[in-house]
DNA sequence: CGCGCGCTTGATTTGCGTCAATATGCGTGG
DNA sequence: CCACGCATATTGACGCAAATCAAGCGCGCG
């Protein structure tokens, strides 16, 4: 009962520095349209915090696959993501392996007080960042909003841990493929909220093998299950594509 | 493929005021003792505060089986453990539970930024609480370093938390309780800390039904796996007695 | 005492992992 | 253009680990 197999990684960082025009009312333009602005830590900064994160940042695309740290690296730089989906994975010694968690955007990568990381980062489809170095953070660090904001990031992800827990320990692999699906569709697209909307479609982030990774199953487990919900009418499977034709059995199926 | 099976509670709170002696160098007398005043949170405070905070608090004996809060029922209080066990626990709606989190003292309970929990909060074992209104926290706030520790608190249960999604998700039966006994061991006897000591002596503190919703199993396996352990040498089991008798091989089994 | 409860142990079933063969899609080079 | 390799996905047959079903034991308690 030994699942996870090795994979390929690749290392590709396409850097390049930022532009430094800071008007528009003092916001840095590249925050401008950042949603880490609003919904990430950085709403917690005044303009000229503001200014002075961006000053330090660099945006970062990264292609699938990346690495942005490993197991047990030193950390010395956060980032915000800007768009795509990373992966945080945890590993044993033979080579199972376990997604712990999933980051979209604005999420806030980088781990306050610890030097090292306990677990892998990886970019499960092309990201882009915006990253800082550390020392910037932690000059900020006194602004009143700042720490608060991470808690509540770091509450956020507290929850939804605690809450795959529950999934990868006790549903059966169907309700665990459903919920993964939820889990995807509500963070595709946030208007679907916790309510049931009639439907939606999107591309999977993550391969079957991530997907198995992270529900605790086999890759031939998801497909199976995939295919099952395609033909019983919940979802319609082309590849990547996924298109939930019944969010109400579906949730149902996920289970509250 | 439906584990996990209807359990009864009981809800008994002691209560007793707290004694207002303050003298010790102006800390309360509650908490010259007390391991959260140097582990948990209250480490963050001044005496000034630190009596400000005993003024408002009261200590509550549970006893095994309590519920502290229900799922999705408001919480006006806040506690840091004394001593015992709480389970955090999740359920679906036919009745299977996952047990999300264990806390020891002198770990701090509530849940900051929201007025309701989504997990249910349970004294595994008889629990005795330092107990304080949400209000005298609020009032505390600013305190540089009360925050801090709140999050630092939340990023270790968060690693805890992502520790068990790979214990839960990709472990063998053998394994899960493997590391199960070597996480209470670690609880019991801090000492052991996360080198191998040669022997360990407990009484756990989970019933066997406990332990299946912790590690996603059902009784019967966690039973079967106590006696595997025990035959094969690594632990000695009688009822809820056990001892450790080879940590190496079990801290192998467990899996780094 | 007898009942309930926690735990163990055994027999049986089954969901999911394993192994293996076969698509399907995609980039590369002939 | 097709041929080829490679990675990802699907599908089927089979086996096993853990769930389910079912006794039975020890113990505390009304």
């Amino acid at each position: 009962m030994v699942v996870g197999r090795d994979r390929q990684r690749r290392n590709k960082w396409k850097t390049r520095p930022v532009r430094q025009d800071i008007h528009t009312s003092g916001i840095p333009v590249l925050c401008v349209s950042c949603e880490a602005r609003h919904r990430g830590i950085c709403g917690a900064l005044e303009p000229v915090q503001l200014v002075e994160l961006a000053r330090a940042s660099t945006k970062h695309v990264l292609e699938e696959g990346a690495e942005l740290i490993g197991d047990a690296e030193p950390i010395d730089t956060y980032a915000n993501i800007l768009s795509g989906v990373v992966k945080l994975t945890k590993s044993l010694p033979d080579g199972r392996q376990q997604i712990v968690g999933l980051q979209f955007a604005p999420d806030f990568l980088g781990r306050p007080f610890s030097e090292e990381s306990a677990i892998g980062v990886e970019a499960a489809t092309p990201v882009s960042l915006c990253s800082f170095p550390r020392r910037t953070i932690q000059r900020l660090k006194d602004t009143p909003g700042l720490e608060r904001r991470l808690l509540m990031q770091t509450l956020r992800e507290l929850d939804e841990a605690r809450g795959w827990m529950m999934t990868v320990g006790r549903k059966t692999a169907a309700e665990k493929v459903a919920s993964f699906l939820l889990l995807i569709a509500r963070n595709i697209d946030p208007t679907l909220g916790e309510e049931v909307a009639p439907a939606a479609a999107f591309d999977l982030p993550l391969t079957r093998a991530d997907i198995g990774d992270f529900l605790g199953l086999t890759i031939e487990t998801v497909s199976r299950q995939l295919t099952r919900l395609g033909r019983d009418g919940l979802i319609s499977v082309k590849g990547r594509r996924v298109e939930l034709l019944d969010m109400g059995r579906l949730a149902d199926l996920a289970g509250a």
